[in-house]
DNA sequence: TTCCTTGCAAAACTTTTGCATTAAA
DNA sequence: TTTAATGCAAAAGTTTTGCAAGGAA
């Protein structure tokens, strides 16, 4: 960490980015926002400890997951459920849907203009549109038995 | 509960429900099941629990949850998780999709009909379609402010 | 009898909170 | 200097598990 980048990153970058959605710059979070941001992920709360940890960086668990809530809340990532147990973090900031492979527990991006709808439902009154999210599950069929 | 209906459903219906889906069916398993299966509807382990006692029926936290887990796993009814805290039950064997509403956290359901895609991504080498979730998450505009 | 299910309490896990300390504006 | 973020430990919440006891086949 030399002052300048952080992981990899131009400081200011990320400050810059973090500003843009309303959210004070500091640190940690600045940490946090260069793993998140360094390449489309879908990453747990405990798996960015866990990676600051192999950086070096100690943050504690409380300021990981409040600032992953500060990001999420703010617009910075998105925040996916898949399982139940654990949340996501999405740090694919444009829309997109996902497909998931129960057989690795894992999550793949597709663009936006892979689906196409020619139908939607009639929506209840008084409302509009907010976002769709598409899961499409996978299954490995078993090589013609 | 006199022995041939369980909360006004024929108790030979829901065992062979339980039946077919390879599911074994006891004093406990059939009265989740009659509530469940009622109708149709999104509902948590605790919300189970609670509607049992109501009926003036205690079973242990510990076997809700894990009926419930087996009748999830047996494909009786589907796991639905829409904010990461809980897991909501659908009793709503058919395929369909959902609306979400964060204002009254509702989800509500809409038929496989209402929605036809026109196009669909290429899936990853191996795989082949088990499903689709679509969510579609509303907001309610300002009234013209 | 044999196997599976239930209940209880406790454990495991993820996430949040209270509060004193520290960093940022 | 004033406000906001951090760290720690502890709390809160949901779900799972170990094990003894009870029910189904």
């Amino acid at each position: 960490m030399d002052g300048t980048t952080i992981h990899g990153v131009p400081r200011q970058h990320l400050a810059e980015r973090l500003r843009g959605c309303g959210i004070q710059p500091t640190q940690q979070r600045l940490r946090i926002a260069a793993i998140l941001l360094a390449t489309p992920q879908h990453i747990t709360a405990e798996q960015i400890q866990a990676r600051l940890a192999a950086l070096g960086t100690r943050v504690s668990k409380a300021t990981v997951y409040n600032t992953l809530k500060v990001f999420a809340d703010n617009g910075l990532i998105g925040r996916l459920c898949v399982d139940g147990t654990r949340t996501y973090f999405d740090s694919n900031t444009q829309s997109h849907y996902h497909f998931h492979d129960p057989a690795t527990a894992r999550l793949i991006d597709f663009p936006l203009e892979a689906i196409e709808f020619s139908r939607l439902p009639p929506l209840p009154d008084g409302t509009e549109i907010a976002g769709i999210d598409v899961v499409i599950r996978l299954r490995r069929p078993r090589e013609n038995p």
